[in-house]
RNA sequence: GGCUCCAUGGUCAAGCGGUCAAGACACCGCCCUUUCACGGCGGUAACCCGGGUUCGAUUCCCGGUGGAGUCACCA
């Protein structure tokens, strides 16, 4: 067979050499120590947080070394091509503070490894695989869906390996006429790698193959022995040989993926080593798992069935992107917590991230842990901030809720409320949360959420009364207090709690009982901040008009 | 089923031959306190099993078991 001509005949139209795309895109020229990485996403416009995880790293060990980080859409298989896709991706990822050095952006691309749109870069890998074919290891292949099918039965009657190999691999066996006749009668064809692999030697002689993986250590598996298809019908390429063909070009140094792609890993290594390139550094990720509520196990993740792992979850809940920043990050490196411990107001890029910090296991998803991070983080904000990100939430998923903006000085004053003391409260964890939180200071949201308590049941009416006649909005907050202990004494109640504890009969309640009493009428729940910061906010006339309508 | 990965409390996890087996979240109790939150103190709770190697294994090796992933002209 003279592979050279076969290579001829089924690539005419590749003029171009391998050796002419090596020298159009050399080693780049990056201080020592530079990692290049990317973000390989389909183009359906769908960014979850398993590809916000993986970027994450990407991002780091891009940034964090001086090297490049680019962005690369994925688009080899036949699923539409969502428009507008590629600002979903960006716009995505920059919300949570990634971005990107290089690859394709809204305004085209951006770089000198491009094109980087696999869809578009036909002809390279056709290139590649003419190459490949011209050198005896790849060849067409034949075989129609119907017989492919026939032949997987067949294996599985016999209880072997799916798939086209060794002796399955009929079309490795045609000749150079019967290919000829093929291709002039029209009969689609696909074209695949000629794997060296052979799984039916005795185990001991089965080749294995031996990869350093960044995060898991050495991997050790069997070589590949499947002829895998590197070029559909269409001429379009694989995942396999997009990732090789494209990582080696762009000289990618550290490809960052799932764990999902770890079976796969013998066929990128021997496609690399038919092509002769050098291995990149993989780093096989942990995936983030869930827990089943049907089995009771945990599970990967899968956009079908979890919401949560979209990222459009947490906007619409209002997570703050630095939330979920930080949070992935504390199960992405083991130290990373500590680190924060050590370092509560650092810059989070100053840590130094490392993937062999990076668990190997599948991380449970814990909104319980997010939710704790996001009030520390929220803290962090000032009023300020804390009103631009609400309202920047509000003014994407919460339109109804423009009113809460019009005055901004009255916001910033409710969300700073209690922030500033030596311990802070730590009220508020995500945008939909802040709101209910703070709703009883907007008129049109107020709501009768709790009862009054039952100590003070009897007495309402007056207490209520007392309180109102009482009042001077210009009282300090220790003379304010000071009239309603006078209150609850002259009712008949226990100024110190512990009092009524002790004697409960003597008692109709304590002061707290007439405080909650208050805070009922004013706030229609038992629970809030300070009483008298809380007046003081919403000023003198509706403090007293929401103690008046219970009266 | 083959191949691969993984295995410490409910969850995330330190540990890398000798520890009373860290810490965080959650949970429970107490304290602080006019409620809640915050904070402080304390508590419940873990090395999957069986063989080796070793003076000694959570740690190293082997074998199970369990879980996960993957076996496409999808990525």
């Amino acid at each position: 067979m003279d592979y050279k001509n076969l290579a001829e005949l089924l690539f005419p139209h590749i003029t171009k050499t391998p050796e002419e795309y090596e020298a159009a895109f050399p080693q780049r020229d990056l201080p020592e120590g530079a990692k290049v990485t990317r973000l390989g996403p389909s183009p359906t416009g769908f960014i979850h947080l398993g590809n916000l995880y993986s970027a994450f790293v990407d991002e780091r060990l891009a940034h964090q070394s001086g090297g490049t980080f680019y962005l690369r859409i994925e688009d080899t298989d036949d699923k539409r091509y969502v428009e507008g896709a590629v600002e979903i991706i960006i716009n995505s990822l920059r919300f949570f503070g990634i971005n990107f050095d290089e690859g394709a952006t809204m305004e085209g691309d951006m770089g000198a490894y491009g094109d980087y749109t696999q869809s578009n870069r036909g002809p390279i890998y056709q290139c590649f695989a003419k190459g490949l074919v011209a050198e005896g290891k790849a060849y067409p292949c034949f075989l129609t869906a119907d017989e492919i099918n026939a032949i997987r039965e067949e294996q599985e009657a016999n209880k072997q390996t799916p798939g086209i190999y060794g002796k399955y691999a009929v079309s490795r066996n045609l000749t150079m006429e019967e290919i000829e006749a093929k291709l002039a009668e029209g009969i689609p064809y696909v074209i695949r790698l000629k794997s060296d692999g052979d799984m039916s030697l005795p185990e001991d002689q089965i080749r294995r193959v031996q990869v350093e993986d960044a995060i898991r250590g050495r991997l050790d598996f069997p070589a590949n022995d499947q002829d895998t298809v590197i070029l559909k019908a269409t001429g379009i390429p694989t995942y396999h040989f997009a990732h090789v063909v494209d990582d080696h070009l762009m000289r990618t140094t550290h490809v960052v993926r799932g764990a999902e792609w770890l079976p796969s890993l013998p066929i990128h290594v021997e496609l690399f080593e038919k092509l002769g390139w050098e291995l990149p550094i993989y780093c096989h990720t942990a995936q983030l798992m869930k827990m089943d509520e049907e089995t009771g196990n945990k599970r990967k993740l899968s956009k079908r069935h979890d919401p949560e792992l979209s990222l459009d979850y947490y906007r619409n809940l209002g997570y703050h992107p630095a939330a979920v920043r930080e949070y992935l990050l504390t199960i992405l490196n083991s130290n990373f917590e500590e680190w924060r411990m050590a370092n509560p107001d650092a810059d989070i890029d100053e840590f130094q991230f490392t993937t062999e910090k990076m668990s190997t296991g599948g991380a449970l998803f814990d909104l319980n842990k997010l939710n704790d991070i996001s009030k520390d983080v929220l803290l962090k904000l000032s009023a300020a901030e804390l009103f631009d990100f609400l309202k920047g939430w509000a003014d994407e998923f919460k339109p109804e809720l423009a009113h809460l903006f019009e005055d901004r000085k009255y916001l910033e004053k409710i969300l700073d409320i209690g922030r500033h003391e030596a311990k802070p409260r730590k009220d508020h964890i995500y945008a939909q949360q802040m709101v209910e939180n703070i709703s009883y200071f907007f008129d049109d949201m107020f709501k009768m959420e709790d009862e009054f308590p039952a100590e003070t049941a009897e007495d309402l009416p007056a207490i209520l009364k007392a309180y109102l006649d009482s009042y001077d909005h210009a009282d300090d907050q220790s003379g304010w207090f000071e009239k309603i202990r006078q209150i609850t004494e002259t009712m008949g109640y226990a100024v110190k709690p512990k009092d009524f504890k002790k004697n409960p009969d003597q008692f109709k309640g304590h002061v707290g009982h007439v405080s909650t009493a208050i805070r009922v009428a004013l706030m229609g729940r038992q629970q809030s901040p300070d009483v008298w910061e809380i007046q003081q906010i919403l000023g003198e006339e509706r403090t007293r008009e929401r103690i008046s309508k219970f009266l």
